[in-house]
DNA sequence: GTAATAGTTGACTAAAAAAGTAGGTTATAA
DNA sequence: TTATAACCTACTTTTTTAGTCAACTATTAC
């Protein structure tokens, strides 16, 4: 079982599309303002997420990403396996044989934690997420920061959308 | 947040403590031998859990560990815990710094991840799985494997328990 | 008192993974 | 035809895991 930065990473840019996917294809480069992640990383992400389709791309000016699907329809728990973070809390993956073949003493405990983690996980998709007023609040106070900052930085007046 | 063999090998070693307390001081010999876990390995683990006081030890001949409180009275969390295994799922341990200083989107939602796990293996206690069938069943099977283990390496004759 | 037992401690190491970097290639809209 | 932005591969650094090793101390039994 691993929940790192990456996991988490991915779960954030993908509610960062969701959240302004109605504003055509989305840059990496601004998920990466917005949001703090290295260009680079997002890149290495997306194509994870791409090859799950939970993501589209479209190349060239103007490009960027869009969701693969509704929001409504990708959960957390498919963002987070398909950047290669197990939820799986047993050693042995659920086969059973996690002590030279046979089965540990904690092996059903472990299957438990996982079942709990993936309904939680499962349950929750990037629309209720979306719904949710923190949230909201939290992507606006990010737009008005990126702003500020392209402000100071080029002197250059940002229409505010 | 990391669930990885640490965690599961503390939780696993005070099983077995727990399956076997009223037989005196358990000797980590024998948890190695039981959970094929490496004896230097568990003595980390149990400096660790020590000095939470989850247990207790007896040096010398005869010696070995004992639980530092009643089985009902230690819950799976604190044993997770006490190895500095945090299950607590956000970056910023919960303090809302996860960006430069600001929330992170998905901070919420890492948050109430962590509740759930937090509340699933809190109210575990090692008393909970003692009773459990499954666990009864391969803590035996684990008496066996070894007596046949030392039966056949040694060809000594091993006082069944 | 001496030997055996078993916990106690700390330093060290190999391997893996995470996290991030760097540099180039390809498709496409303007 | 040029700028843009996705795409791809390889590399580096850092952190963590999962151990190993060696020496030390307390206690019991003989």
């Amino acid at each position: 079982m691993r929940l790192t930065t990456k996991g988490r990473y991915a779960v954030t840019a993908m509610l960062d599309l969701a959240l302004s996917h109605e504003r055509g294809p989305i840059r990496l480069a601004a998920i990466s303002d917005r949001q703090g992640i290295s260009l680079s990383y997002l890149e290495q992400l997306f194509a994870q997420l791409r090859r799950s389709e939970l993501v589209s791309s479209v190349r060239g000016p103007g490009g960027g990403y869009r969701l693969g699907r509704e929001a409504a329809a990708i959960s957390v728990a498919q963002v987070i396996a398909a950047v290669n973070e197990d939820t799986d809390a047993t050693r042995c993956g659920g086969a059973g044989d996690c002590q030279e073949g046979e089965t540990c003493l904690t092996h059903h405990l472990w299957m438990d934690l996982s079942d709990q983690i993936h309904a939680f996980l499962g349950d929750i998709s990037l629309n209720d997420l979306v719904a949710r007023n923190e949230i909201k609040m939290i992507s606006e106070q990010q737009q008005q920061r990126v702003a500020a900052r392209a402000d100071g930085d080029n002197q250059i007046q940002v229409t505010p959308v």
